[in-house]
DNA sequence: TGTTAGTTCGCATGACTTGCAAATTGGCTC
DNA sequence: GAGCCAATTTGCAAGTCATGCGAACTAACA
């Protein structure tokens, strides 16, 4: 994702007002990599411009994920995430707190056998379920069950 | 997922009653590799049994993947996919026509990286998107763009 | 300053799923 | 076969996540 400065331009260009909630939440988004839910982000918001809809939050989410500034990702554990890094990479999930990762794999799987032929793939999504560093330490105490509800935390 | 008597054994082992409703629920997804939804379950089992509920067909899901006979497939189109395929697998899924399917891959991702340290991953789930064999075919009738309806189609 | 198309926002709605409690029933004993 | 009881089914309500709609608002340009 672009800097917010660098999407002022982009928006220019393609005609969109650059509104404050649309500044707030770039902003947001840029010095943010835990992968928020739109409600996450829309609390975060929240306190800093108390009148922000969430409907204004899922709105321009979905913008810019349409423009291809930001990817939605669904690691199937209730509300879409929101990813503002758009390079090659895969995602780790916490099963006990929640937290979402980014993270490379070695290499990226081949589809092969009875489905393969004749299909066309467009995009290839790998999540690895597990539990984090901070999780998976008996010493200290767990975060948590939180996964349902954890939306801006690391 | 074993047979319908297998599982009317294993049913009785832990004493639960073996309804009419599991049972039909059991043969539909037995003879079904389709990876229906909840839903679309649903629809074929009232043919069968006009009277039974989703709150059944739910409920039933629910238990065989507790039970460990099922998996619950999530590829972030809506509802969840039931799979009776307990086997090491993946899947595919048609952004056209909804179409789920079964695939191997040729080898299973591995994490690298930043994340891995301290990382217990359990699971690793694959997601293929892309067309299958019959919609990139552009000589034939694309299915139609059903992936937010598609249920219990192949 | 005036205009206007693009935005925001609250409400309603929809899809999917689960909790609850009453009614029903499978499987057991007598 | 009758009776019992806990498991199951069922309908309804409700929760979560997401989106459609239309009125009110406003950024950007003339």
């Amino acid at each position: 994702m672009r800097s917010p400065a660098d999407l002022a331009q982009v928006f220019r260009e393609k005609q969109l007002k650059l509104t404050p909630q649309r500044q707030l939440l770039f902003g947001l988004l840029h010095e943010n990599d835990t992968h928020p839910t739109a409600e996450g982000l829309f609390e975060v918001a929240s306190k800093q411009m108390p009148g922000i809809s969430l409907r204004t939050v899922y709105q321009t989410l979905g913008e810019l994920v349409e423009m291809g500034e930001l990817q939605s990702v669904d690691v199937g554990a209730g509300a879409a995430r929101f990813d503002p890094n758009m390079g090659d990479h895969h995602h780790f999930v916490c099963e006990s707190c929640g937290a979402v990762r980014d993270v490379e794999i070695s290499s990226t799987p081949k589809m092969r056998g009875i489905g393969a032929e004749g299909c066309e793939i467009s995009e290839v999504g790998v999540v690895f379920h597990g539990k984090c560093g901070r999780c998976s330490q008996p010493s200290k105490r767990s975060p948590g069950q939180q996964a349902k509800k954890a939306s801006n935390r690391n």
